[in-house]
DNA sequence: TTAGATAACTGGAACGATCCAAGCGCCGGT
DNA sequence: ACCGGCGCTTGGATCGTTCCAGTTATCTAA
């Protein structure tokens, strides 16, 4: 349909009556090219629709702004509003991001791993997927590609793989003691599965505070969905087990649990209580509103940004575990606690 | 750190004892390469951990299967569904997808668009934001990139950009006609913003029929998000209109009014019936779950990059307008309908 | 026996940018 | 009058691939 090729910068440089270099130079934003020369270019520029090839430009420069994120789910909002902040983040310091979703599975990341790679990436920022991933972190240590794991560790080389990550265990202690203060005195750990690093440590800050208060422990790991939520809500109703409270693994599953005590007829902040993770945005819109475990996930995106630029331009590996700090955003469906100020929106 | 860098064909073939082009050839699976040859250089390439590079091979072949995939608001779930399922399609027939989200922001929208072109993207699937548009599109037609309107229509432009969305008016036609069946009587119409293209499509549907019932209509435009839904909800109860059912712009929307009607204390489905629209997953799994139009958006991400497979590959371009079929998926929220037969799970 | 077809492979010329060393005026200082 | 430096511009080499027009060697048909 498009019968003439697009222009190239030799084009641009023939109609402005200088050579290629001096094209080059302008789109460089070189200081070294004169105030005129460089308006001419950029008229001629406009004139012609000349667009930037950049696997041209690619392929002579080692090092090309583009840095890849890959996202394990993309409909858990906690990862796209991570996303969202990442990428304009990066964009402000000149970078590209581009954006690809694993959908937890192991296999689809190393696909999209090995496209990035060859896409010719400077650095990867993975929320990796659990499973089999020895032989995709292998490929980014072979090519020498710096990598950050971000909120997830699975790879257990840190020095090559950073972790940057919320401060989980100390999350889920707050989470917990504060139920406690407001009154909870059977609470249960809900959600996550068994045995990933994430639900290994969030659990842990639960049971370290229950057994300091001398109480019981009660766990249902499952799936981190809004279905598991609210089926361990109906199922705790119908034991009639006394359990009042619950800390969450994400907010995915505490809003499944609000819908669940919705169902059977609770009042979720009296009758029950409930502590989310992450807070999305989503906590401070249902009702009741959702008390939750303020992870700051686009401060998060802004350190990461900061962290694989400062790699890239100094060279300088990031410290090998950097945990971000959390706070609680208590709202309603923790109940009113005493002598505590609510904080968040 | 590694100082070595990366192999190239060339040292593929030297270590192999044949050519740079028997490689290549290697590379693109050509048939007519030996069997052994061909083993040998897969074996070689995986001794010296050969990687492909794209920039290189996109910069000589015009026609890199590379696809852009445009998203407006990667928050809403029906979007990020929408994405995950084009993915895997594109996947399949052999494509890579690169995803980037504006945040409804046009001059962003522009910037990911032309940062898209720069890396040769060979056609683009948009879901637009709304606002000053007209350069975005003109730059595509410019550069002669087959481009495909998602979801909204935004460029005038058929011919050159076509559409391809659900069916929203036959969509909340179906829903106005369900919720007077089931007994409504005073229904409105709430979220989504005033004069855009979508918003008045599903209004005008349900304008249609609320005419030809002879009731009144009531219009509350707004933001196409949960908060909006919650207000409307308190709103309509403070007034006590006698307002009994809502036709909502979207499920955030008619999930945010579920919200608000728990805070008032009514009880959905019964003293108020709610309608949703695009039937996103999470609609399944509310309490009470959540009537919905159902938009089939996985199916839609089939046949999108179905579409623009084949526009690449025979070089036809689809029709300016394509409207993909809609249901019913009737859940709890809009109440028992006497002689209707619920659908979906 | 030989011409022609076929199968398998090869060398060089693109592609469109960046980078480098060099060139060209022009000015001021000796 | 000459040299060095400075500001601006330039031609050619280069990156790693694909594509095209050969070049063999082997096979088939007359």
């Amino acid at each position: 349909m498009n019968v003439t090729r697009r222009p190239t910068i030799i084009d641009v440089a023939h109609r402005a009556g200088v050579s290629k270099s001096t094209v080059s130079l302008v789109l460089q934003n070189s200081p070294s090219v004169r105030e005129e020369t460089r308006a001419l270019v950029r008229r001629v520029m406009a004139e012609v629709g000349y667009v930037y090839n950049r696997a041209a430009a690619q392929m002579r420069m080692s090092n090309g702004g583009l840095i890849g994120l890959v996202i394990n789910d993309l409909r858990n909002p906690f990862f796209t509003e991570f996303a969202t902040s990442l990428q304009m983040s990066l964009a402000e310091r000149g970078y590209t991001t581009v954006i690809a979703n694993t959908d937890e599975n192991p296999v689809l990341q190393h696909q999209v791993v090995g496209s990035m790679i060859e896409h010719g990436v400077s650095a990867l920022i993975i929320c990796p997927a659990y499973g089999d991933t020895f032989a995709t972190f292998d490929a980014l240590a072979r090519g020498g590609i710096p990598a950050l794991q971000m909120l997830r560790q699975v790879d257990g080389r840190l020095d090559l793989f950073p972790l940057i990550a919320p401060d989980y265990l100390a999350g889920s202690r707050a989470a917990t003691r504060h139920l406690i203060a407001a009154g909870a005195r059977r609470i249960a750990f809900v959600g996550g599965l068994e045995g990933r690093a994430v639900t290994e440590e969030r659990k842990a800050g639960y049971l370290e505070v229950i057994g300091q208060e001398g109480l019981a422990p009660i766990i249902m790991t499952g799936k981190a969905s809004r279905a598991f939520g609210r089926d361990a809500a109906r199922q705790i109703f119908a034991e009639k087990s006394g359990v009042d409270g619950a800390v969450c693994f994400n907010d995915l599953v505490a809003l499944g649990m609000v819908s669940g005590c919705h169902e059977v007829g609770w009042r979720v902040g009296d009758d029950f209580r409930i502590m989310g993770f992450d807070d999305i945005e989503e906590a401070a819109q249902t009702y009741p509103t959702l008390s939750s475990v303020h992870c700051d996930i686009a401060g998060i995106g802004v350190r990461a940004a900061q962290t694989v630029a400062e790699w890239l331009e100094n060279g300088v590996a990031p410290a090998g575990e950097t945990r971000t700090p959390v706070r609680l955003s208590l709202r309603q469906s923790s109940g009113p606690a005493a002598g505590l100020q609510p904080s968040g929106d």
